[in-house]
DNA sequence: CGTGAGAGTTTAAACGTTTTCAGAGAATGT
DNA sequence: ACATTCTCTGAAAACGTTTAAACTCTCACG
């Protein structure tokens, strides 16, 4: 059915090896034959099988990309920039959505890595158990971590604790004294566990003293957990003047909503920050205070990183790259005004 | 380095022949030499090589997506139907990101059929040239589009016409006579052209006027756009009372935050019905009025059809599946009061 | 004219599977 | 005891490439 290296080998009148030295620019070709050839594969439309290739060569020009939900904002915008700078350098993507962390999630990935199909893997956001992680290293396969760091292989990580820094620091430098968190509460969530300490720190750096009534942790990032701790707050006997959603913009929509319901303004009554940056967080009313993380960059820089790791004969040496977020300041805060 | 099917035929003291029936399942094989055969499999932690089978099966398990971006609720949530049922039929997903529709998005998609690197191709929402398509059809690629549909290739469609005659509907029921239509303006537009016909017969069926002035074509499908063609209906000398953006969710949001601006309230003093129920359309305020489309059922179905297409061999025959929208009704919508 | 070098091409093995066909025993029937 | 059938396993070819090594020219040089 297809058209095979052999077939353009018979029709120039010369052996698969010349054509497949044609193809992969190899030296010692004459320039009449090399023209031949070339016209030859344009005339019977002939592509490399992939698969053949992969064989012989042992790699597969595919990276893998493995990510818990591809449904927020974060995933979706670091795989573009991953798909863009793969894109550049010739590979493919494949995409795992890997759900749930344990099993699943190491049968899949390890599937993915010992069946050859793929030269090197991206994580993202995704914790991984020490089981997980010594397969791979066993395995030797090529892997960098976006978000999560790990003692033995490359990452890319965020500054979770200075992002969380600014925006409290923000509250504070506004008048702010008595600022709730809402925060995520996984123990394996290591961006939330940064997050709450920048967040303490800011409050020690200015003298206030932490109030854990003010400090919310939450399971599911959603809506309705933003909203329940809103309620809560809101009904403390001493209700806080500012509310850093550190849990994301998601989040933060379900603290606007309550609050409305309440009859709070923000930022008049209250004044929200949020993180993520999500795109839809500048249509909030009033125009949502969050924190930017440069997914795109990070995801091209998982790339390089993993590109290098995998062209690298040598013992690789294990790299992190740390990423400052970004406060962006819109509406949503206001100077602190005594009742 | 790697593990073969030799290493485990020789660990059992038998042929790799007879390991490979082991491993497919193949009938003649005695229980005892399985069961030994499995466990040298399990011991020696062998996986088969994806790329050998590729080249002696002739497939490789893999499909492949392309979209001209990843970066809207569309897209993210058909990928995500399609890639659930993708895993669960054992195939492995590699996306494609096609930005512009000519040489390029030709090049990409034809090299990854051509390469056999993929059984098969789902486009999402991916207008494709008549030269495109024939080559799809000469090589025999399996395909099924999404959302676009194509005399010679199964699709997975949605009722566009429907959705916008729905809507405007619903505007008409409300008492609103004076409705404005923002939609797309692509030539090779066709959803866009479908909603545009569908607010049409709306209004025709309840024997309303057509008035060019109040529908507004608009090329990039954002905020901004959104916003200036709200600008320009209000300044009409007899405004609207209600707007379809028929242009998507989020150039809604421009038309929110321009109404805003313009001191007009929603709904009182404007109904506005968007498109694509994005996650944040509930955010808005308020809520907004929207039509849902079921995107990870049409992924899903995509599959199916995709999947059934590959195994068949007989000449394959043309199937279309119209899929519905929905409208959801929230508060960006209220009866018409005259002024 | 013999030798060596260099350029260009071919030979052949290899990559790791699957599968057809044949073959070796064991079981069955006569 | 012999032919026949059956059950299981082995041998070998095939899939479409790449590449090291060998080979064949041609040409320059002494």
């Amino acid at each position: 059915m297809g058209v095979t290296i052999k077939d353009v080998a018979k029709k120039v009148g010369v052996t698969p090896a010349t054509v497949s030295m044609v193809i992969n620019n190899k030296p010692r070709i004459s320039e009449a034959t090399r023209q031949r050839v070339l016209k030859a594969i344009a005339e019977l439309d002939y592509f490399p099988h992939a698969g053949a290739r992969n064989l012989v060569l042992r790699r597969t020009n595919v990276i893998g990309v493995a990510a818990p939900s591809f449904s927020s904002y974060f995933e979706l915008e670091t795989i573009s920039g991953i798909e863009k700078e793969l894109r550049e350098s010739g590979f493919d993507l494949v995409l795992y959505n890997v759900r749930n962390q344990d099993s699943e999630a190491t049968g899949l990935l390890t599937r993915l890595a010992r069946e050859k199909r793929v030269d090197g893997l991206i994580t993202l956001n995704l914790p991984m158990t020490p089981t997980q992680q010594s397969f791979f290293t066993k395995q030797g396969t090529a892997l960098v971590s976006v978000e999560y760091g790990y003692e033995k292989f490359d990452s890319v990580q965020l500054d979770n604790r200075q992002g969380a820094y600014d925006a409290t620091g923000h509250l504070i430098s506004l008048g702010h004294r008595r600022i709730a968190l809402i925060n995520g509460a996984g123990s394996t969530d290591i961006p939330a566990r940064d997050r709450e300490n920048g967040f303490i720190q800011a409050l020690k750096d200015h003298n206030i003293e932490k109030n854990e009534d003010l400090i919310c942790r939450i399971v599911d990032y959603d809506q309705k957990a933003g909203a329940e701790m809103a309620k809560r707050l809101v009904a403390l006997s001493v209700p806080p003047s500012a509310i850093f959603v550190a849990a994301g913009d998601v989040c933060a929509s379900g603290v606007f909503l309550e609050l409305r319901r309440s009859g709070l303004r923000v930022p008049q009554d209250m004044s929200v920050v949020g993180y993520d940056d999500q795109p839809f967080a500048e249509l909030f009313d009033p125009p949502l205070t969050t924190v930017r993380q440069p997914m795109a960059q990070m995801g091209a820089k998982a790339v390089e990183m993993l590109r290098s790791a995998i062209l690298e004969q040598t013992p690789h040496k294990v790299q992190v790259v740390q990423f400052q977020p970004q406060l962006v300041v819109r509406q949503s805060t206001a100077n602190f005004v005594s009742k």
